[in-house]
DNA sequence: CAGCATCCTGCGTGATACTG
DNA sequence: CAGTATCACGCAGGATGCTG
């Protein structure tokens, strides 16, 4: 819809924002694999660390999320198609211009909700 | 209570942000009330605008983001204690200070992603 | 190692009805 | 007008076990 000027804007990119990192890890796996490549199970050990201590993150979650991101764009997925395998994921260069956002994100969250009145 | 406190610079804040944005309104409602204090129904009212006219947003949803949102401190409740009930919701400080994020979130989705899935 | 298959549970969300 | 109460449901997300 090509929206005019409305007094009140239109939530479609929020909403759309919200559907795409709609998951517990989605955003924090795009923040990992800023720095580069990471394989499966870096992705999950990584994902342990913030976590207080709580369940690990089940394959079936994680695998979810993984191909919700690469379904969205946010995300590539490269086999090696060797054995053992190895399975490495990369940001896109939508990825990547989505790392700032997160960024403020987390500056914003780092001043304002250290923790959320997390339990 | 909280628990231990890992300073890992980890996705924390991205974790206390997901869960403080967690709910289909709240974003769209902090960035509604930018521009000034609304109603309880103009809030309603202004979220059934943006959506993909899809049903109503039901009283009891409303009610719990925006105490929600008042609960994690980024909304401020007024009620006017009249007849007939008038209640405006403003942005607190907190609140306001977020909308910049918001904007960054809008402004990245309104580029790379106006398909919000849905027709 | 990087997944997939199956079962199960909680909660977020919607629908409907009622009230001060 | 601004909510609350109750019912119902889909789905995210965890547990466990298996595979190539």
């Amino acid at each position: 819809m090509t929206s005019a000027k409305s007094k009140l804007s239109c939530g479609c990119p929020v909403a759309a924002f919200q559907k795409m990192i709609s998951g517990k890890y989605k955003l924090r796996i795009v923040w990992d694999l800023k720095d580069g490549a990471l394989r499966y199970g870096e992705i999950r050990s990584g994902l342990l660390r913030g976590s207080d201590g709580s369940a690990e993150i089940t394959p079936r979650v994680l695998s979810r999320e993984l191909k919700a991101l690469t379904r969205t764009g946010l995300i590539d997925r490269k086999d090696f198609g060797i054995v053992p395998p190895k399975v490495e994921y990369r940001l896109t260069a939508k990825g990547q211009s989505f790392v700032p956002v997160i960024d403020a994100i987390r500056k914003w969250g780092t001043r304002h909700l250290r923790e959320t009145g997390e339990a």
